[in-house]
DNA sequence: ATTATCTATAGATCTATAGATAATGC
DNA sequence: ATTATCTATAGATCTATAGATAATGC
């Protein structure tokens, strides 16, 4: 039964949809082109009409989910500078935790992806670069080599430590690690930048810390 | 055909040994139990026989491997105390980097880590607790809330630039990922702990970082 | 007698392809 | 005529179990 030209297109962006959370979810590993046909209400096989490997599905997918989780980080194409503290504690939230098959595809996945493919490995490559860019104009340096430093281990920071709350059984030891993180990581912010509000009311926007 | 006691506890000891460096390796999803029994020359059965199921022989390789490579990064039970400096470098060093089989556990498969069951995310959070509290000492701040926030913000921007740079497809922003983080980390260390020689001389030892 | 190991195999699952189907696009 | 989708299926792989084997441990 063959579809409308926009019905396929919408089709093929579920597909992308679903994979992008399951992914993320359960890892490139912990689940199948069926599960994801599933997902999306389409057979296996249309799938691979789409995409034509599931490897190559997972590369769209990194960058699709990627597309959709930057902006969320606040570090957005858009001129507005949003503050690092708000990026640090909406990244660093016991929401964004929870939710990894909505949350940060680098938290969720670069460990596995430096076993993947070229595709994939590129995908993962554009996605650091990106957050590096999104995340650079907010970190409080003078000197320019220095606030590059700062912002590479700004972003190691936020993602070392979502990923650690993740691992770690002790709901006590993983919001203690949370907020250790953040605390440090604006240790010297502003006090004006306490307190402020989300730009985005996305999944990632509350941030469930009181 | 049966063995002595002694040989199958060595046979055993192969076996953990085998899944320790495979699962970092590929991740626990991608090698089956058959390529670990064939690792440590024996047949799958064997496996079944020591562990029981893979899950089961998965957190024994986690909490195996843990053992190992802590005391390397220099956090070690003796009393002697490693400068931070000496840690860092060896955990950011390209030497790390490039031999996740035989490196640190947590960044190599505490992602993966937060999807299994009861027994590896229980290794896990022990692991957490332990390179923790081996950091602690070196970590310089009076304060002791503030070295507890300062410790874990140490462990999670070590662990987020390794698996970073690993996840990362260009070597030279690869490079610049470990360099800067460990640049940031030590900016304020005092100058004599620089080139501080280390203290084991493992796999992980020599930094590769000129 | 116990048991570490091996072989054979069950049963599930997974990626991918081939060919049929049926509706769109021209 | 083209093509998005589905069904059927191939072929591989993966976890786990059962039963046989043969040497140790007592």
């Amino acid at each position: 039964m063959r579809v409308t030209k926009e019905k396929a297109a919408e089709n093929r962006e579920r597909i992308l949809q679903a994979a992008a959370a399951l992914f993320r979810e359960k890892g490139f590993e912990g689940v199948g082109v069926d599960a994801l046909a599933a997902a999306a209400c389409l057979s296996h096989g249309s799938v691979y009409s789409h995409f034509g490997s599931k490897e190559a599905l997972a590369a769209e997918a990194v960058a699709h989910a990627l597309a959709q989780s930057l902006p969320q980080l606040g570090g957005g194409a858009d001129g507005e500078t949003v503050p690092l503290a708000t990026m640090v504690r909406r990244y660093l939230s016991r929401t964004h935790r929870d939710d990894p098959g909505g949350g940060c595809v680098i938290a969720a996945l670069a460990a596995e992806g430096a076993r993947q493919g070229e595709a994939v490995r590129a995908a993962f490559t554009e996605g650091v670069r990106r957050m590096l860019g999104g995340l650079a104009p907010a970190v409080p340096e003078d000197d320019a080599t220095a606030r590059e430093d700062a912002t590479i281990a700004v972003l190691a920071t936020m993602i070392g430590a979502l990923i650690l709350s993740r691992a770690v059984d002790d709901p006590a030891l993983s919001d203690h690690i949370l907020r250790a993180a953040g605390a440090h990581l604006l240790r010297d912010a502003p006090a004006e930048e306490v307190g402020t509000v989300p730009r985005v009311q996305s999944k990632m926007g509350s941030d469930g810390n009181p």
